[in-house]
DNA sequence: TCTCACACCTTTGAAGTGG
DNA sequence: CCACTTCAAAGGTGTGAGA
């Protein structure tokens, strides 16, 4: 634990007596937060009363030596101590407030903490009630010197990240006179002044070049076809399939963590009608991002690379208002997971690290609070363990229910023919449940089981499984079997459309029969797998299979760069690559500051990962966030097959509660709440769609050293950056898939865009982000922190950039 | 379209047992 | 002690009724 086992260093510095905080605070209007924070010139005695022996910088990127003041007030004796250090790379502001009462000294909560400089000491009137974590938003965005309040956590200390931190030291260290400003309690405030030391130092990185795999690829894509669907639930569901990779070529012995995210793959809200996703408008407003880091992360290279990386216990929900640190998703919505890797030895470093992101399009999916598509309902039953109980096979309920159907459909024949002599072959639905009587033994049933590899073989036969719905119209033909094979198909899907018919009603029937109808699908790029899926059925009876081997072979990792100047887009385009032209080395943000990208703490989601990051940014997490501890799961490790061996999490706290704790936020709280507007320019370049990235010559490229931080700040409505390929949201319906899924809009226009728009997003460069003016900036900040800024803007941003 | 209780299932880990 | 088995609790599923 960095944090703390350097804070003593400077503890025991030189205590500078100082008049009343009173004298000391800022001006009235910085007075807001800080009741007597007056900014007061301190004497020549006070500014320079710096600890005479400099301390033994803790490593050669310590910065400041830490000068503690404190000052006695009445009718207490209120003793402070600031701390401002950069021990490698993390800045480390730490404040201790003491109040001593009847001669016992207790310790204080720290309220605030200012940092200042003695020229210039901005104050923004929201960052006290946004916590730290907008604060160094609003920092980094704004032109130095603009040191806003910090909340402390209790434990009065704070540490940011290098990205964060760095900027602040370098501009202490320019000032004449610098120093902490903090208040407890609404008590008065005391000052700490602080010298700097030395400057910090470029850290040197060792290449290396990661390749990710998913695993059960082939499940993906089976599900890919159908238009995947993951169902939201207040509570939290899992995803299924489970998101995995497989890591390779990564240091061995340098540390990496590992992340996911999930990131709207488009502007869009989804109905399922007819039995396709079809565009019904525009997207609602995003949902608050969090980020997941693997729960053994950090960890070597080798420790990664040993095993497959597990993301099962990423949960999504809908619930806006999730303290546990779940994925919150839109329901109706299409999103794309993203796995980003790190190469950094702790958590803290994160939002100044640089990522490297992969993106799966197979893995995209429809966030659903309830199943639309029945075949991806059969799928998940057919596949994930906890829905065995809903199998044709075994003892489970369905079986009970086609058993309940079975016994009500005998005796309802019986009677019939008691009543009428014969049966009534004119209903279908008779006749299905004749059929189901003869399909639901178990000897039958078993035939659905089927496992990933089968799916490998379903997979070739899904152009012909199509053309069989196709084929299939009417009342019968609408049984389409939810199975992944064809021998499965076929008996299974006597048996499931009889089931769909006999325990399923209404609605759920009616998507069964329309699953079977094909509408025209949106045709896009032949180069993908995704494209291909969504060709039109007719159409796809003319594709050979290896095309669709070869689209396989395209699904290659995609890294990129974002290191290249701001190409910044809007954060409703979530684009998952960057144009070849976007490799750069810093990252900006649309507040013009060239920065590092951010990370709030609360929007990550970590199991043993956030071990680390509790330990300096714990408190503030844990102040951020509240409640949701005592529900968390306790077990979150992954399973022995699963989880890394070594690499020991330094700290034993629960995994899942400190993600609880580290990742829940406050709806728009959040430091950033488009934190994936960064996108936007490989967006731009690479259609925002998923499918476009491979469609992207250059996107179907393994770039190794491309990168990108996945967070940057947000666009504003009114800067122009990059612009999504989206074209006007069409209230026609666009057929997405040929199998209830659809392509985005975006994919469909991306086609023939891509090769421009990534042009396009080299244009936008950094400077324009830079030029814009920091009042509209405070304003974008505003907007951020009210979670004003609604889609509506960022459409806009999108159509305007696209001029 | 969403929420919730429910039955059914797997997973997990503690407890028990035997060597 | 170790390995193995048993058991119960926790947690993950889709379902279906109701809002």
């Amino acid at each position: 634990m960095i944090f703390c086992a350097r804070k003593e260093a400077n503890s025991d510095a030189v205590r500078t007596r100082l008049g009343s905080s009173a004298s000391l605070g800022p001006t009235d209007r910085q007075m807001r937060s800080f009741p007597s924070t007056r900014p007061v010139k301190t004497t020549p005695t006070e500014q320079h009363n710096w600890s005479e022996s400099v301390k033994e910088p803790i490593n050669r990127e310590l910065l400041l030596e830490t000068c503690n003041t404190s000052t006695l007030l009445k009718p207490m004796e209120f003793r402070s101590t600031g701390n401002i250090s950069v021990l490698d790379p993390v800045l480390r502001i730490s404040a201790e407030m003491c109040v001593r009462v009847k001669g016992r000294e207790r310790k204080c909560v720290c309220e605030r903490v200012k940092v200042y400089t003695s020229n210039n000491m901005a104050y923004h009137p929201f960052l006290p009630h946004r916590g730290p974590e907008f604060a160094m938003s609003a920092m980094l965005g704004h032109q130095p010197p603009f040191f806003p309040a910090l909340a402390l956590p209790p434990n009065g200390s704070l540490s940011l990240p290098g990205a964060l931190g760095k900027p602040i030291m370098e501009q202490l260290m320019g000032a004449a006179e610098t120093g902490l400003h903090f208040s407890s309690l609404g008590h008065q405030a005391a000052t700490a002044h602080l010298r700097p030391l030395k400057t910090l130092e470029p850290e040197e990185e060792v290449e290396d070049d990661p390749k990710v795999h998913l695993e059960a690829k082939e499940l993906w894509e089976l599900f890919h076809k159908r238009g995947t669907e993951m169902v939201i639930t207040k509570s939290g569901r899992r995803m299924f399939p489970p998101f995995k990779v497989r890591c390779t070529g990564l240091d061995k012995k340098a540390k990496y963590i590992l992340l996911m995210d999930i990131v709207a793959a488009d502007d869009c809200r989804y109905k399922f009608h007819n039995s396709r996703w079809m565009v019904a408008g525009k997207a609602d407003p995003e949902m608050p991002k969090r980020m997941y880091i693997h729960p053994d992360s950090p960890a070597t290279g080798e420790q990664w690379m040993s095993k497959v990386v597990n993301f099962h216990k990423l949960k999504l929900t809908n619930n806006i208002s999730d303290k546990h640190g779940f994925t919150i998703l839109n329901s109706m919505h299409k999103y794309q997971p993203r796995f980003h890797i790190v190469r950094a030895n702790d958590i803290l470093k994160l939002p100044y690290s640089t990522f490297r992101t992969y993106v799966f399009p197979e893995t995209d999916f429809i966030a659903v609070t309830a199943y639309q598509n029945d075949k991806i309902t059969q799928l998940k039953i057919d596949h994930n363990p906890f829905a065995k109980g809903f199998r044709d096979t075994g003892n489970g309920r369905r079986e009970k229910r086609k058993q309940l159907a079975l016994q009500s459909m005998r005796s309802y024949e019986e009677q019939q023919k008691k009543e009428n002599g014969t049966s009534d072959d004119s209903s279908g639905e008779q006749v299905s449940f004749k059929c189901f009587r003869q399909t639901s033994s178990p000897a039958v049933s078993t035939v659905g089981q089927n496992n990933l590899k089968d799916f490998c073989d379903s997979d070739e036969d899904s152009d012909e499984e199509d053309k069989d719905v196709n084929v299939k119209e009417g009342p019968d033909s609408s049984k389409i079997s939810t199975t992944t094979e064809d021998s499965k198909d076929h008996d299974a899907s006597l048996s499931k459309s009889l089931l769909g018919e006999s325990d399923s009603v209404g609605r759920r029937t009616e998507k069964i029969r329309a699953d079977s109808r094909q509408s025209p699908i949106t045709l896009i790029s032949s180069t993908t797998r995704s494209g291909e899926e969504l060709k039109s059925p007719g159409r796809e009876q003319t594709k050979t299979d290896d095309c669709r081997t070869v689209s396989k072979e395209n699904y290659m990792p995609l890294t990129v760069q974002t290191d290249g100047a701001a190409h910044l887009n809007q954060s409703h385009l979530h684009n998952f690559g960057f144009p070849p032209g976007l490799a750069g080395q810093q990252f900006f943000n649309h507040l013009g500051g060239a920065h590092p990208f951010l990370l709030h703490p609360s929007q990550f989601n970590m199991g043993g990962a956030f071990s680390n990051m509790a330990a300096g940014m714990g408190p503030i997490l844990a102040a951020v966030s509240s409640g949701g501890v005592s529900s968390m799961d306790t077990s979150s490790m992954p399973s022995p097959s699963q989880s890394l061996t070594g690499a020991p999490l330094p700290f034993h706290l629960q995994q899942h509660v400190l993600a609880s704790q580290g990742l829940a936020m406050s709806p728009f709280g959040g430091l950033f709440p488009y934190p994936y507007t960064y996108m936007a320019a490989a967006a731009a370049a690479s259609s925002a769609a998923s499918s476009s990235v491979h469609r992207h010559p250059f996107l179907n490229a393994v770039r190794p050293r491309l990168r990108y931080s996945p967070y940057s700040l947000p666009s504003v409505p009114d800067s122009t950056l990059l612009t999504t390929a989206v074209p006007p949201m069409a209230s026609s319906a666009i057929d997405l898939k040929g199998d209830g899924m659809t392509t985005s809009p975006t994919s469909a226009a991306l086609d023939s865009e891509v090769t421009s728009r990534s042009s396009g997003s080299v244009s936008l460069s950094p400077k324009t982000c830079a030029e814009k003016d920091s009042s509209t900036e405070l304003q974008s900040i505003q907007r951020l922190v009210s979670g004003l800024e609604s889609k509506p803007d960022r459409a806009r941003i999108g159509n305007e950039s696209t001029d």
